[in-house]
DNA sequence: CCAGTCTTAGGACTAGGTACTAACATGTAG
DNA sequence: CTACATGTTAGTACCTAGTCCTAAGACTGG
């Protein structure tokens, strides 16, 4: 009985994490045990009840509040051809911004080029070395950026990624990104 | 009387939506009224109780950690000479990483690198005009990164500020950022 | 002074628990 | 086989933060 036990609670911590909400009545349902069973498991593994799970979450949400939000993957990938080209649009808004000029902060133009510059790169995994970066012109709120990356040189030891990003035909950002692939790295 | 109603009734949604936690119990005593008072008020108004209200918002979290957060201001400024010197610290947590490999992504590393750059300068708009950079080392969650900027050219038309990120002495990141501020621009 | 609005009080009930005691099942070691 | 440990279930009393409902005061304008 004791693997049933602990594969139980290892099934509870995994099912709370994604889904905090949960009572201990439908728990009970859910493995198929006592109500207090359950209550047993989390008093060992010192997990909270619902209503202080749900405030928890809560109160992580408005600590994030304050710490603005942004997207992961920065700009949205409409065509990539693996090791060869990729193009991604982002749309400027209120929060890329300066509030004071409304001009985009240059780190989000950044974002945009390097991850485009990741994405293309056929590889576990692909890291920026280096990367020599323009900015010609501001970008306001309410613009597309459109960024275009292209595999210029791709040797055993790095791949160069070129990343033109424009405005309506207008070049706004280019940088030239030095990546290393998992399979040509000692680091 | 009426006005008090209302009154009351105005506060009670003001303080709520600031501090969605309060009972009902809190809530009679900070307006001086009893508890029933406080749950007509909330009955008038269509306002949930206490455990709902968490609730809610603890959902409404759910449904963003799905598109992802990052801060506005990255990293946190510690010292700052203006036109001189600048230090921000980042911690590195498992939202900038990427989830397979652990490493953070190096558009964090620029945003840090580059808010200290357009921090230091002492002007009411600096851009990022060119930046030249470099990622010496992999960093990975949890690790405490601190960037450290120096002003080392500033003639009137542009401003060079070169900074160095670092993990326990060791460094992990350079660039050297052109900047442009707004006494000196014609764009 | 009386009606209508507002406020307060109290009782019965609920969900989702905590904390505790007690019974019982199962399995393993001596 | 007995004895003790581990695990499970049941039940009780109590808690918080309510809901829903009835009823009684308090205040105020006409």
């Amino acid at each position: 009985m004791k693997r049933k036990k602990k594969e139980r609670q290892q099934l509870l911590i995994e099912t709370l994490e994604k889904n905090p909400f949960i009572t201990d009545e439908a728990l009970a349902e859910m493995f198929d045990v006592s109500v207090q069973t359950i209550r047993l498991d989390r008093l060992e593994l010192s997990i909270p009840e619902v209503r202080e799970r749900i405030k928890h979450v809560a109160k992580e949400r408005l600590d994030e509040i304050k710490a603005l939000p942004l997207e992961e993957v920065i700009g949205e990938i409409i065509d990539l051809r693996l090791d060869q080209e990729a193009i991604s649009i982002m749309d400027i808004t209120e929060e890329h911004v300066f509030s004071r000029t409304g001009i985009a902060r240059g780190h989000y133009l950044f974002a945009q080029a390097n991850s485009l510059a990741v994405a293309i790169i056929d590889d576990e995994l692909a890291l920026t070395r280096k990367a020599t970066i323009h900015f010609h012109r501001q970008v306001k709120a309410g613009e597309r950026v459109v960024a275009k990356a292209i595999v210029t040189d791709s040797s055993a030891k790095q791949t160069v990624v070129e990343v033109t990003s424009k405005v309506n035909q207008e070049i706004v950002f280019h940088g030239e990104f030095m990546m290393y692939r998992s399979d040509s790295d000692t680091n």
